[in-house]
DNA sequence: ATAATATATGAGCAATCATTCAGATATTAA
DNA sequence: TTAATATCTGAATGATTGCTCATATATTAT
């Protein structure tokens, strides 16, 4: 059933299922692949960035407007929006001192309605058991 | 064109689009369901989670299976598989000593190939520029 | 019983990061 | 011109976090 294998490195195990291992392997994304794919993830991973998202799907907004709706300074926005733009996730359009902001891509509600469908299920999960 | 609005406590702005901001206002999702969004994307902004659920979606592995696949420490897997585990993106059964870790969200890699598209539409975008 | 193995766990550390604060830049109004 | 406003920017800071290391637990073999 197990297959000894050179010992790992790093893992202290020696008893490894070698065929699954490298099956597994082989199907595994190129690398800049899962560093990109982190990256986005990363910068979903933050309540100010992905209310600013989910803000902007509904409608283009200027900085400040953003601020007010969210409750927060100009400049912590300001440094988010940068972090958004730097992924494409938000593009710009100054008009005189106004900057608006909007989305740059249509994928973001549909990635973050599928993360809603996964929380509902757990929330259903939870509450049949 | 511009309403005057009592001023935003944290944002040192006074012209706001009023409309706008309390028509987006209505459409933000609930406190709650933002904040499971963010923590599920927190748990995927991570290169070794990512790993582990793009490896366990190709089959159930064992913890040093795991370690062994990305080079990492046991431990350091056993630490990530606890913040998976919490977040119910992965179950696990024990046989004897050693605990086999598999996917408990079908969603998951749907999500994932969404952030894919993302990406090769940003490449694409870049290289037509 | 003891030894060996697979996994889990807690403390500590280094790195990352979100926000604040102070100030810079750009635009418009007076 | 100067004043006011919208946004940007960089340094500093406090909080979070991923990994390592040492050790604990659980299971199997001897």
């Amino acid at each position: 059933m197990y297959n000894k294998l050179q010992e790992c490195e790093k893992c202290d195990a020696d008893v490894i299922h070698e065929d699954i291992v490298s099956q597994v392997k082989n199907k595994m994304p190129q690398k800049e692949t899962l560093k990109d794919l982190t990256q986005l993830f990363k910068v979903f991973g933050d309540s100010t960035r992905i209310r600013i998202l989910w803000a902007l799907d509904e409608s283009e907004m200027c900085v400040c407007d953003i601020a007010y709706l969210l409750n927060m300074t100009q400049s912590a926005i300001s440094h988010q929006l940068i972090v958004l733009k730097q992924e494409r996730l938000v593009k710009n359009r100054k008009e005189g001192k106004i900057v608006y902001y909007s989305l740059n891509d249509e994928h973001v509600k549909q990635i973050f309605n599928q993360g809603i469908v996964h929380i509902r299920e757990q929330n259903e999960e939870q509450n049949n058991v």
